[in-house]
DNA sequence: CTATTTTCCGGAAACGTTTCCAATACTAGA
DNA sequence: TCTAGTATTGGAAACGTTTCCGGAAAATAG
């Protein structure tokens, strides 16, 4: 039997009303469940809907309601990446949006996009056609310029992460200022003075509410960040190492650093080990906790956040900002940082005495 | 200033028309590059629609011509997938096929679904709503009841993995016969008789592929497979793991495995090595590549698949297919097993003398 | 200059649904 | 029994687009 693709036989509820002996307006109040609509024929419509397998048409039902029924959830995608501890992130957020849409019958959309200049057309492109009812954007930038014109166009949306371009949209971003801060008052504590930070690219805004973090952190203790031990890395195995490298190469190697990405850890350790350098005995390190990071020996000293609820989360914000289930979610503009939680392992055992 | 979410004003091809002084019909003409349209009407409309923002509306369009340029690929979620080896290999595959949807304007929707009882359900919704224009389905089960629904609807579909449910559809698999064939034949010439090898869960088809494949290849140098060294693990960390606990208590230990998984080998190598059994010294190990293992010491032999490619061939499958792209990609029905390629490291170096 | 073809245009129907409005059928109160 | 009210129904318009079809204008041929 050859395979081959062809046209589908579809019924609508023109044929359903017909078979029914009823007017269209009629079954769509049924199967609506409209109050002007008696339970009897509810029931005869809904059993008459399921025996001949009607389900509507979403394009006649957008066109007619201007809903799409849809949400997009707009990531990066590209080497840098994929492969890395970024697609776990990810696809954890998007598992807690969708079972948050899933109880609206709302569909997610993961719009993918390579580089921050296709994103801005991708964008526009899906909003001006409408593929969307509402958005969720990631990788927000210190200046976004997708935020005002989401907000141009009135499309309703929730930002994973903050940015100064502020038009009073919600957003949750992971609490960096709770990473940065504990991080640095812990090893202090334990009476490091020489104390490394990775940061990302200048672009993206965590980079520096981090930054600014664990300055004033260490301004509190009377210390200063020193920019040599502020080092740029891309947020993967490859940018672990490179740091890895940097630090053994340092004239006064710190003793001590703190990890802005979960996706690093493992090649700084591999970089860090392969020069002998054990993490918790000759230098203090602290991260961010991820699958990757789990099996890790010595154990790391991380900050986990839970991925699925802040998907959740995100969702409820989203819906929160949409006219249709504000009612459900009476949560007003939603602007969150996501509570971390510090699961201490090996890594920053080293205390100077 | 307050953000709310309202109406966005939108121009459709009536005004457009209107305030161009022609026809509604003359102006759609025009934008599709209907050949009964003047070049220089066509330039006045394009000029006048970039001006004033026009974009067309998705649902009428759709409404009328009953496609949505919208392609799903359907995937899973779920505890024992996300945060695994699993999603790197998805997200590669997913950018793949992205890019070649994009050369034709369609939109990629990743349909997520939790359970397998799951995504007969979602898939029987999306394709009844005509959400999709076309499918890609993945984690093939051995009898997989998607792909006869998928074709009693006239769905264009790919499947990524082969199924014995076989109504003559297309697919692309990866080429596990090499993998298992290969990796025996090679631990078999290092002197190799007790060589175990993992499967997946039952229900999905590569694990009896896998299990074939290399029952023959024993079978070709007069071996067999022993049923007490094939160890069925979930494809992630604990599962590798929990394999070494087995390996370990074994009392005729296993001298070789091959792994048909790229996600448990860092479980094995974390299970093994805490009981000082080295892999490419007490053990030979044959894996899967993917990023969580590229950096593994001692280094893993493993065989390597280019999963941007994959996808992108995946893409173009689905395209050759539907009727309306059929031209662009004359390929027939691809029925494709995917190549891999050996990269060896250290992991095998053992052998037995 | 007419006859024929070609090129381009406008009118109108159609896609499948929701919803407004008016009309009908019931119910209850007097 | 009549009336007022309520519960439910069918008809028809509307959403924005594409496409068929007949006709007008322009180009070509005789």
């Amino acid at each position: 039997m050859s395979w081959k693709a062809g046209h589908k036989i579809v019924i609508g509820i023109k044929r359903l009303a017909k078979h029914l002996n009823m007017s269209i307006s009629t079954v769509s109040r049924a199967l609506n469940d409209r109050p002007d609509s008696s339970e009897a024929t509810r029931k005869r419509v809904r059993e008459a809907a399921t025996k001949l397998g009607y389900v509507p048409n979403q394009s006649g039902r957008s066109l007619r309601s201007g809903k799409m029924g849809t949400i997009g959830f707009m990531m990066k995608t590209g080497p840098e990446i994929i492969g890395q501890g970024h697609t776990h992130f990810f696809m954890n957020v998007l598992d807690g949006v969708q079972t948050v849409l899933l109880r609206h019958k709302l569909d997610l959309v993961a719009l993918l996009c390579a580089s921050t200049e296709d994103a801005d057309d991708y964008l526009r492109r899906v909003v001006s056609r409408g593929v969307v009812d509402g958005l969720i954007i990631s990788y927000t930038r210190r200046v976004d310029p997708r935020i005002s014109f989401l907000a141009d166009h009135k499309v309703p949306f929730v930002a994973l992460g903050r940015s100064t371009t502020d038009v009073g949209q919600p957003w949750i971003d992971i609490d960096f200022e709770t990473i940065a801060t504990e991080s640095i008052n812990r090893l202090v504590a334990g009476g490091h003075k020489r104390i490394a930070i990775t940061l990302p690219h200048d672009d993206i805004n965590l980079g520096h509410i981090f930054h600014e973090s664990a300055r004033n952190a260490l301004a509190v203790h009377g210390l200063k960040l020193d920019p040599n031990y502020t080092y740029r890395s891309q947020p993967n195995e490859a940018g672990g190492y490179g740091i890895a490298q940097k630090i053994v190469e340092a004239k006064d190697r710190p003793t001590a650093i703190v990890l802005s990405n979960e996706s690093s850890v493992n090649g700084l350790y591999r970089g860090l080990m392969e020069q002998g350098i054990l993490p918790g005995r000759d230098i203090a390190v602290i991260g961010r906790d991820s699958p990757q990071s789990q099996y890790l020996s010595p154990t790391l000293t991380g900050f986990h956040q839970s991925l699925h609820d802040l998907g959740v989360a995100l969702g409820e914000a989203l819906l929160a900002s949409m006219p249709q289930y504000a009612d459900a979610y009476p949560l007003g503009v939603v602007r969150k940082l996501w509570p971390v939680t510090l699961i201490a392992g090996e890594s920053d055992a080293l205390t100077l005495t």
